[in-house]
DNA sequence: AGGCGCTGTCATATTAATAAGACAAAGTTG
DNA sequence: CAACTTTGTCTTATTAATATGACAGCGCCT
């Protein structure tokens, strides 16, 4: 994302030096329970006052990334086991329902507009053409983790209403109209939360988020879906499990297929 | 990210309203080539200045993702095509000897370490063990996408040299000292840009990066290798073919196997 | 041509972020 | 216990970010 002008140093000193102690505590640089210099020493090592260094240390506390002692000092934090729900590669949920978790979708847009260039093109459209888009959010147990876009041709977006967009998953509700989805292309990316994802999401204006782009098509290659998932990394995170495969000097990684639960 | 005490709003103003039309124009809902409210009226709708817009609107101006045409107006720009380097879900990067491009890789770091709590548990070594902690930075024609943290158990990490690791893939050197790398367990996330990673990455502080998090183990169940890979969104990314498998009402993703270049 | 709206640029006032220092309370060490 | 260190809290000066207003140049429209 960098600029022809190079990179510059946008953000205020606060965050620079959250980033920066954040950094070495999840690299590892920094083993677990061991002691942070002091205030004034962390201030005069990096070149700023003890203010900002207190505002750095308030954001990692808050984050339960360190732990401070009135008197004795300030300590990493053990690692508080992160990543509570998990997806497969797939961007299947594994075991929601058995685990007895409650999932709910807060459905905030609904509406049909022209196709965008970017997406046009992905759903391979004519010029032009309109779409249902449809902006949704995904709860847990009544928190907030998926912030979801998606583009349907007017076509196929009209088998369905806005009250049953907003308690089934859109794929049954294609499926329901006759499409048949077949293949899908899906890119894995991170981005930045907006003001209003942020809102959304319950998350804090410019934290990271998973983004994922998918792009469904049918049986005759046509493009039904395209969706755009905003996910909060720390309540979600795609996982995938690989075999060593291939023989000599040509192995290489293969995906191990999931059981379908 | 948010902490106990609920989202705050950290960021600038300027930073605030760049990442809402920002926004705007990556989710489809301003078509490419519309044209943006004026410079006035855009400060008058989100409560901000005229200089906080002009600001907000350079940073866009600056990543092309909109026009601007004195006299006339603002414009959201035709996307630029992004995402030059992508790779399979296996994170092999796909066809990159074939494209004649040239890869490199710059070593930062290369010691002898005590585990932390987190790697020395994913990595299945006994309490206080030492490990062999590198970081290296990979360019491909010359421009740096992806910040690389490895740990290795250190039996296995001296068989071989700085400067072997400086120019060989980690895996084949492990694989040359005897290890048998049979599965992997891999995890993306999302996370923003340290002082000391963006600078090795050439972008700013606090812009968007993908996490990955690959722990190989070997045919006797060891870790062997533990990676913390951060990766450029605007230069890499991560893809994947799904296809619709499974009958009736138990149908699903799976992966769709790449077939080796 | 002329009117109008938009961007580019500058100057100045106001507000928020940071720096610098002092002091009390709590913890550590001898 | 006594000396020392560290965090918690406050006050004040300095610097950076933002708000407000004005004006010139460019482009579009009638």
């Amino acid at each position: 994302m960098a600029g022809p002008l190079g990179p510059n140093t946008d953000t205020s000193k606060t965050h620079k030096l959250y980033l920066t102690l954040r950094h070495s505590i999840v690299t590892g640089s920094l083993p677990g329970g061991a002691k942070f210099p002091s205030e004034p020493d962390l201030g005069s090592l990096h070149g700023v006052s003890r203010v900002t260094v207190r505002r750095a240390l308030d954001h990692l506390e808050q984050e339960g990334l360190v732990r401070r002692q009135p008197g004795a000092g300030t300590f990493v934090a053990n690692r508080p086991e992160t990543t509570p729900f998990v997806a497969d590669l797939a961007n299947a949920l594994a075991s929601i329902g058995e685990m007895g978790r409650t999932t709910e979708v807060r459905l905030l847009s609904f509406a049909f507009v022209s196709a965008s260039n970017a997406i046009g093109q992905a759903l391979l459209m004519s010029e032009g053409e309109t779409c249902q888009r449809s902006v949704r959010v995904r709860l847990i147990d009544g928190e907030p983790f998926s912030y979801l876009v998606t583009h349907v041709p007017s076509s196929i977006g009209e088998t369905y209403s806005e009250e049953e967009l907003a308690s089934t998953p859109l794929l049954f509700l294609l499926e329901r109209s006759g499409v048949q989805a077949q293949r899908a292309h899906q890119t894995v990316s991170a981005t930045i939360a907006a003001p209003e994802v942020a809102h959304a999401l319950n998350t804090d204006i410019g934290s990271p988020l998973i983004s994922l782009t998918r792009v469904v098509f049918d049986r005759d290659g046509r493009g039904v879906e395209h969706l755009h998932a905003l996910y909060r990394p720390d309540r979600y995170s795609l996982k995938m499990d690989l075999v060593r495969s291939g023989k000599a000097e040509k192995r290489h990684w293969t995906p191990k297929r999931q059981s379908p639960a």
